[in-house]
DNA sequence: ATCCGGTATG
DNA sequence: CATACCGGAT
């Protein structure tokens, strides 16, 4: 009879786990506040970005109540360039409701209650910070039982099924014993062997037990669904920067789009291009443009491109500048998205 | 240029 | 239950 897989996992898992800031040294006890702040920012990002943020928030904010204290636009400019600015605002509301109770809960379903803590996350802290037998479900252990179990069946319609057999992973002794160093295991494995383009095969500790292996094509799983397009939306935005190097910026509503983050003061977006006299009824004063240049920046369900405006003179009048929603602000003061980013940079901002 | 994904929200 | 949110990887 096969060696379980999990005994497998948790083998290669000791002999190959990674160091990371937030991940706890065997025989040490793993840290719930740095548990979960290490696993708010890897939803949607990489390791290697996230670990630079990680330890500038670890020390700006040592503790929950640290954090819970910081000024949420002291929290947002930390998080600036992470994306998903959501993320920082429900890890500051987080950390308040922790900071209230006194102590990060270690049940599930109070974990679920928290601002920013889903179903994944929830199960990822109780599992690797609290050690209870919970299988966190993302798309690496998506893509690990796909291959595993030989499933063929193309995401998204297949979910249901991957999840099935995913929360079945952990069903040996062993796993049971070992609920935190299994979660990370899947992890690891996932991110260095069990990857999603080039699966290294030879090195897998599973490749006895894995179906995809076994038929040679683990590096086509799991399969997908074909996607629709995108269409593209125009702005133009104006662009003054003041002696001092600060920048003529608004703040964005706290919901929706790039929420909260610093934006330069512009058109709206739409979905035909503006034409020049169109644009200028929102220019923070009235003459002496000059076109720059255009950016595109790319999200999820449309193209953005940004038309470029800076003021051609270096003497103009900050009194002249009629901006109800802007003012001056230093860079390194601001929260700036990428796409912002790209218009001060733009022909050397 | 395209693909990818946890959580919140409608 | 579908869609929006983002920057990074490829």
């Amino acid at each position: 009879m096969k060696p379980d897989t999990a005994s497998l996992l948790l083998a290669w898992y000791d002999q190959n786990r990674r160091v990371l800031p937030w991940r706890a040294l065997p025989g040490q006890t793993p840290d719930p506040y740095g548990v979960w702040l290490s696993e708010i920012m890897l939803q949607q990002t990489v390791v290697a970005t996230v670990i630079p943020y990680y330890q500038r928030f670890l020390a700006a904010y040592p503790t929950v109540h640290d954090l819970a204290q910081a000024p949420l636009n002291e929290v947002l400019q930390l998080w600036a360039g992470l994306g998903y600015y959501a993320r920082a605002r429900n890890l500051h509301a987080c950390a308040q409701k922790v900071s209230k109770i006194g102590f990060f809960p270690s049940d599930v379903n109070e974990l679920l209650e928290l601002p920013g803590i889903g179903a994944y996350t929830s199960r990822a802290i109780a599992s690797i910070a609290f050690n209870q037998p919970f299988v966190p479900i993302d798309g690496n252990v998506e893509r690990l039982i796909a291959r595993l179990r030989g499933i063929e069946d193309p995401l998204p319609a297949s979910r249901a099924l991957l999840h099935q057999e995913a929360s079945k992973l952990n069903n040996s002794a062993i796993a049971q014993e070992r609920p935190s160093d299994f979660a990370q295991a899947l992890f690891d494995l996932g991110a260095t062997i069990c990857t999603p383009r080039n699966p290294s095969c030879l090195l897998c500790p599973c490749q006895t037990n894995c179906e995809a292996f076994k038929a040679g094509n683990a590096k086509d799983l799991p399969k997908r669904s074909p996607k629709p397009q995108r269409p593209t939306r125009y702005g133009v935005v104006f662009r003054v920067i003041n002696p001092n190097g600060d920048i003529l910026l608004r703040t964005r509503p706290p919901q929706g789009l790039l929420g909260g983050t610093d934006e330069l003061p512009g058109t709206p977006w739409r979905e035909k291009p503006w034409t020049e006299k169109e644009a200028l009824e929102f220019a923070p004063i009235t003459k002496n443009w000059q076109k720059l240049g255009e950016i595109k920046h790319i999200f999820t369900h449309f193209i953005l491109i940004l038309t470029v405006y800076e003021m051609t003179s270096n003497l103009y009048d900050i009194r002249d500048i009629k901006c109800f929603d802007s003012s001056f602000k230093p860079p390194k003061a601001s929260a700036l998205s990428s796409a912002m980013k790209k218009c001060i940079i733009l022909a050397q901002g």
